[in-house]
DNA sequence: GTGGTCTAGACCACC
DNA sequence: GTGGTCTAGACCACC
């Protein structure tokens, strides 16, 4: 797991993203212990309020559950992946169509647009 | 005009993006004579090798043309806005099917989602 | 307004409680602009992160809105008094209710004693 | 057996409520002998003048007895327990009706959410 | 060992 | 001036 130093988006946030597409690939699942805040924090090189932030918002948000001296884990119901893929999904549709629309386009050009294109990307194999 | 320090992509190619976005939004016009590669370096706070190569790049996609001693222009082609915006749409469009396949979304999951989701947008006057 | 170092709770759900108080008192009122989190933390004598630990948790909450730059407010929700005021009481009755089961009583005993002595009360105009 | 040296409530009140609670818990039975004023004083780290007052006053409650040269022991009545479970229990009334006559309530509402909340802890087993 | 709280202080963005 | 993020490091509770 690592996180880009950019000066975009804060770390914690980061860190978030990072372990919500862990979650859709499959390679978290609920129930798993997330690292300790401590070890994490080594890992990746930060404070461990930092990552003590990202995992107290996740717990917010009801991803994840923490049992004091137990560690931090995944919250044990299996609807919060497809949540998550349903709010990744929203937040690039419309990171998407303000890029769009900021070029000038109409929804009408958008949708047509996407349909042909996505159309031909999958029939050449590109979606998995 | 900033570059990210990112570690994503090269700074030369993010000068051009600027470029390419400073046209799409009117800021700057076919004709129009680009900073010294000089001044945009200290400007920028780059090595002016690197003005150069983005200069350069441009040059070889008919974006903007050198007159030695004179300085470098952005194209006298009214069509050039028109093709970029075109090319910025497609890697837009490419860019977020990547994403949707990755969450596990069909082609006509994703048209249907974009389709509703820009009519809503559109109604809401977030269509510039 | 002021905090307890008492070892028994942490200092920003103190701060919490403080402001729940005095909104249920009305000297803070839904709209109300809060001290800015420095001053308020120099107020207090503890340290800023303190303070906006306490004043992000509201934010969970809905209980305040943070507007960047401008402060931190009280909710514009008329709601949120009466809210408070709900939580504070099912809080108060939990601890009663613990106390008096730690000390053996039964439902019946309990309710038998709170209904006699609150009557008595009210009659002496203890109650406002 | 440990004090809160919080502002509220003098310590030798705090000592006087630890051995009440120690009775009503079974920990401490009529007959049995308290520590020295000396011993405890340390073991507390106040001072056994503290230490004197509490058993004094305890003494003209009649909830203990000192005999010269032998010590300070639990009154020899097996009803001193229920006088005290009774006083406790008379304190935290009030101080329960206090809190929630301040939210506003009338007696009616406060029987009444009593009523209803001690059925539903007591359903869930959790009166011991 | 694990998380929770807090401090002092830095630097940033937006106004 | 206002909030937001982050660090380094301390001490605590519970296990």
């Amino acid at each position: 797991m690592q996180v880009n130093f950019d000066i975009e988006k804060p770390i914690y946030l980061q860190i978030i993203a990072e372990i919500q597409r862990a979650l859709v690939r499959g390679e978290l699942n609920p129930g798993d212990k997330l690292p300790s805040q401590r070890d994490l924090a080594q890992e990746m090189k930060v404070n461990h309020n930092t990552i003590q932030r990202a995992y107290r918002e996740m717990e917010g948000e009801g991803l994840v559950e923490t049992l004091r001296g137990m560690g931090t884990f995944i919250t044990q119901n299996p609807e919060i992946v497809k949540q998550i893929r349903v709010q990744m999904a929203e937040e690039s549709i419309d990171r998407f169509l303000a890029e769009m629309f900021s070029l000038g386009l109409t929804s009408e050009q958008i949708v047509q647009s996407v349909t042909v294109r996505a159309k031909k990307l999958e029939d050449r194999g590109e979606a998995q």
